[in-house]
DNA sequence: CACTAATCCTGGACGC
DNA sequence: TGCGTCCAGGATTAGT
């Protein structure tokens, strides 16, 4: 499910939620089998502690307590509402108490998101932390020539180069294909031969699209929402995921799908070179 | 080392 | 209506 822009605008959802210092009353688990395996003392060491902050990595979800961090990733399918007695459903998974008031539901049905549970002082050595690339909206250290000095000799298509969280983190299959087709770089060219006017090109882009879908709530394809539950609006902007065979925006040429490296790819062959 | 497929899981869409 | 097949926003791993 979700790419940068959802895993932000899940993060702002949950600090409307949650003030600063909110104490983590109880929490419980229906199910521990997620991606990985719920982490053993998870809600012992987390029962009664004060939560600090919500921030995003890459596609992480971390909330800081005291002395943890729960490192949280939302999968394909996962989302977090508040309970409801008249809305239960079947795959919510998880229950977070924040006092009284607030009571969260963790949702997945696919179970592809998981927690774990690290140290505050071992967040930098953390696995799923340690090999993350740059944000892609930090222009000091996401630009052009950092791209291009990393795809130097690389064959994989720039496509699958820029969904590389080792590359640039936060980029997913959707926003992939938008990124290419707004710099009209076609995704199945090899990272080492894209110009370096080219990636000046696709780190503004980027910086725009990323930023356009988080102002819209980010992009609902089927099972994302947003913390109140509205759909991401960026849906309605995409320009060529999920529309083989339509009429281009710019030239209406008909928009081709093919997959790359496992993945479905959308690209305009008239616009994209 | 570089790169690709298989994998975890459920549900919805589609063809017959 | 029902059943089988394929596909889906991610990221690790196992394999070539």
């Amino acid at each position: 499910m979700p790419e940068l822009p959802e895993v932000e605008t899940t993060v702002c959802g949950l600090k409307q939620w949650l003030p600063t210092n909110i104490c983590l009353e109880s929490l419980r688990f229906t199910r521990r089998d997620f991606r990985i395996p719920l982490p053993r003392g998870f809600i012992n060491k987390l029962s009664g502690q004060r939560l600090i902050d919500i921030r995003r990595r890459a596609k992480y979800i971390l909330f800081h307590f005291e002395q943890h961090i729960v490192i949280h990733h939302l999968g394909m399918t996962g989302n977090w509402r508040r309970f409801s007695l008249e809305d239960q459903r079947t795959h919510d998974h998880a229950h977070f108490h924040f006092g009284a008031k607030t009571h969260l539901v963790f949702h997945d049905p696919r179970r592809f998101g998981f927690f774990d549970l690290v140290l505050a002082k071992d967040q930098g050595s953390s696995r799923w932390l340690r090999h993350l690339g740059p944000e892609p909206l930090d222009e000091r250290e996401f630009h052009a020539e950092y791209l291009q000095a990393k795809a130097y000799g690389k064959k994989v298509p720039v496509k699958t180069f820029l969904m590389d969280q080792k590359v640039v983190v936060g980029i997913g299959n959707i926003y992939a294909s938008e990124i290419l087709f707004q710099a009209g770089v076609r995704p199945m060219v090899m990272a080492g031969k894209v110009k370096s006017a080219q990636w000046e090109k696709i780190v503004t882009v980027t910086f725009d699209v990323l930023n356009r879908a988080i102002a819209l709530g980010g992009t609902s394809l089927r099972d994302y929402r947003q913390t109140d539950g509205k759909l991401g609006y960026f849906s309605g902007q995409l320009q060529v995921y999920g529309r083989e065979g339509l009429a281009c925006s710019l030239c209406s040429q008909s928009i081709r799908q093919a997959v790359l490296s496992g993945r479905s790819t959308y690209w305009c062959p008239r616009c994209q070179k």
